[in-house]
DNA sequence: TGTACATCAGTGAACGCGCGTTCACTGATGTAC
DNA sequence: TGTACATCAGTGAACGCGCGTTCACTGATGTAC
């Protein structure tokens, strides 16, 4: 509580706090203003100091949630070491942590609904995050026997869709549906399937 | 309008696609029963006359939903002919197809967070589709060298999620996240290698 | 065929509620002298 | 150090709105005689 301000002290964070603990409990389409305002101890109406509105405060979020992510993202590349092809399962395992560990900002960014176009922070913090995964796929495309490689954007669109499918089948609480396996099997089970298909990973 | 009945007829399959229309407008949380009822040119209070309140035939739009789901799936799958490889492929593009063709209904099922298990009927739609899946993944396992084979309902959860990430992520009106291959490109494509990687297709 | 009656799909008004947003305000904090 | 003032974060009341749901009702339809 070092840097305690006016009144609240750091309410704009709090309210994006807040905010995240609603949207992972509720949905991005459940969460409302009034109640990320009562949870921060304070009146609807001092949300209007911080943000715009209501859409606002999501996209705050999301932009958030975008940093985050392209950090985690670009750690678990590192550089693409020890090889290109361990730092991509790193890279895949990393994305389901992220959607694990940070639902909220998860959902802020890809089940809002809400365009990145809508600021250019936040179109800056999704292109840096895709470009961490574009890079990864590039350096392992270049290990693929280059008469059958398929486009690197390809490959990322391909890996994006399998992680982003087992977050939303089976790493949520959907009831039914599920699946005996976890979302961390099926993903590195799956990641590994498809580079076996794409020459990566010797047949057997 | 050959089955004109008391007042207005059908109005509870009025009602139904009403309101899958509104879900694939604005979402399963952006649907209104009131709205839904205007759509049919109706009062909400009539809605009671059919349904037991909003969840009710939000539930009703996914059964509906399982059942054209499983139809399709079974009609794709053909049997099995004129080989498993060939059909489990035309599954993939019917669960695309499906998708498109019926955005409200998927999201009902797949997006409104209400569990199968809510009545039995809707379970037993679920299960249904679920089976022909599962059916099918079966069938092209049995073609897999056994010493290297999946368990079947692995592979049918890949072959889910993929499916389910192309639609979420490429098959919307997502703004920004595109990419520059078309949905159906990317899921024949994703399977393609997938199934390479499994040892079903041969590697060049 | 005509009449009396029962059924029940849909009406219209009302309810309590929570929403996002606005506005004039107040009072704690920071600053100038 | 003390006082006067400016700033501005947060308040509290109010707004108009649309929501899901209830209830007594009405009037078109189907049925029995």
């Amino acid at each position: 509580m070092a840097k305690q301000g006016y009144h609240h002290g750091n309410l704009r964070q709090a309210l994006v706090t807040a905010a995240l603990d609603l949207i992972a409990a509720r949905g991005p389409q459940g969460f409302t203003l009034s109640e990320a305002a009562k949870e921060a101890g304070v009146t609807p109406a001092a949300v209007y100091r911080h943000f715009a509105g209501r859409e606002d405060l999501i996209a705050e979020c999301a932009r958030q949630g975008y940093a985050i992510y392209a950090d985690l993202m670009e750690h678990a590349w590192n550089g693409g070491q020890p090889s290109a092809l361990a730092a991509f399962g790193a890279i895949g395992r990393a994305y389901l942590a992220f959607a694990k560990k940070f639902p909220g900002h998860y959902m802020a960014m890809f089940e809002s609904g809400l365009s990145p176009n809508r600021s250019p922070e936040l179109a800056n913090g999704a292109a840096r995050a895709e470009a961490v995964v574009m890079r990864a796929t590039q350096a392992l495309s270049a290990h693929i026997p280059a008469a059958r490689r398929p486009p690197a954007s390809m490959v990322a669109a391909h890996i994006r869709a399998l992680s982003h499918g087992v977050v939303e089948l089976y790493a949520r609480g959907t009831p039914g549906g599920q699946s005996p396996y976890s979302p961390d099997d099926l993903l590195e089970s799956g990641i590994g399937v498809y580079l076996r298909g794409l020459g990566l990973i010797a047949p057997d």
